[in-house]
DNA sequence: ATATACATACCGTCGTTCGGTATGAAAAGG
DNA sequence: CCTTTTCATACCGAACGACGGTATGTATAT
């Protein structure tokens, strides 16, 4: 194949052909061979030129998804016109409102049987989106009054562990009866820590997103 | 080497050399010579004569640990001198204080970077020890009046995986002090479902078991 | 005698390496 | 300003060692 002048198009291509595989074969059946008959021309060498290993190819494609996600979550972090509770209300909603979310998806069956994209998703949750985001969040909830616990940081943890992992249908393999149900008591589990924050139009799209998942698998 | 004549101890010792390799290297960083190598003489055909693949070593080594955990969990659940509530508190002090745990403790690094083993973790605890032994005492605990909730199928996923994944210190490598805040607010998070189960001697074993880690890691 | 416990030689595929070519931009020379 | 040289980079593809897995052989227990 030709030589590109903007090899970063080609890196993204990379990327873009390597994150459907392995979302729809899961990242250890997908094969390097595999990415490269999906590349229309490119070989080998192109993907060691750009990548040092496969596993690298996987970092970059869960930095690159979580980028836009971080991205997010910082301009909701950085608001000056929200209390905590608000903040964290707008991030649950943003995070399964937005539409991105509905490609992603369609590129069944994602997280089952793909345990190396759970833990990438796992390590970000705990190591960058939990301390980064969350936290701060809570800790001017607990100045502003409008947040209550002495454990910040593991608040944080768990509040995102559930509503990212549990909750997410892709990963639990969720019906839409299932998911609803799991809602019903993430919200109360909230409530325990004296946050009101998830409603009627939250758990629509979470159905929707579940009916597309269920569909696609 | 000789043929053994009693095979299921050669099957054991296949699994616990398999078990000791998947928790100190990971398990896709233990190579099937890996095994062999460990196995003092016995050779890759004695491998795959008594299990078909890798895959069946993994499966065959998580269904024996998790066996011993799940007789204890069947125990509890048969009993018939305890509410449900008093059933879930005995369940969580025999899982952490049990002695067995110091010696699984001390094969660090355990979950830390090893993606299937704690996959297989979760599987386990939402596929069997969650639907099949805390369910059937949380239905019990609503009858008898000890537990409150509309959704006793999720409350038993949420409860376990709070419990066996993200209090585990092996899995997120918490230090001592994490370790028990993390304890505080999942007490704070059971007390929201109305269970004031857990108390001091949990938290001083979970305490013990997180230096053991720390130490061996 | 036969089924079973194990050994050994071998196979295809995998991720990775590496010597090589093609290309284009910048520097040097006219 | 045009040409030539230089050099970094994009990409190619054959080859490699290690891997998981299999086929076949052999010895032993029942």
């Amino acid at each position: 194949m030709a030589r590109n002048k903007h090899p970063e198009e080609t890196v993204n291509f990379i990327l873009d052909t390597a994150f459907r595989l392995f979302m729809e074969k899961g990242y250890e059946h997908t094969s390097i061979q595999d990415i490269i008959d999906h590349l229309g021309g490119l070989s080998k060498g192109a993907i060691y030129h750009h990548f040092k290993s496969k596993e690298d190819i996987l970092i970059a494609v869960t930095d690159r998804t979580s980028a836009a996600s971080n991205q997010m979550l910082a301009v909701i972090r950085d608001r000056e016109d929200l209390t905590g509770s608000e903040k964290l209300k707008t991030i649950f909603r943003e995070s399964i409102c937005r539409p991105v979310q509905n490609e992603i998806f369609t590129l069944a069956p994602g997280f089952r049987n793909n345990p190396r994209l759970l833990f990438s998703l796992l390590q970000n949750t705990i190591k960058n989106a939990a301390p980064n985001y969350i936290l701060p969040i809570i800790r001017q909830g607990i100045t502003d009054g409008s947040i209550e616990t002495e454990y910040p940081e593991q608040l944080a943890e768990l509040i995102l562990l559930a509503a990212n992992v549990w909750l997410n249908p892709m990963i639990f393999d969720s019906t839409v009866e299932e998911s609803c149900r799991k809602f019903m008591v993430f919200h109360q589990m909230l409530q325990g820590f004296g946050l009101d924050i998830m409603d009627q139009e939250m758990l629509d799209r979470l159905k929707e997103l579940t009916e597309i998942y269920q569909k696609n698998k």
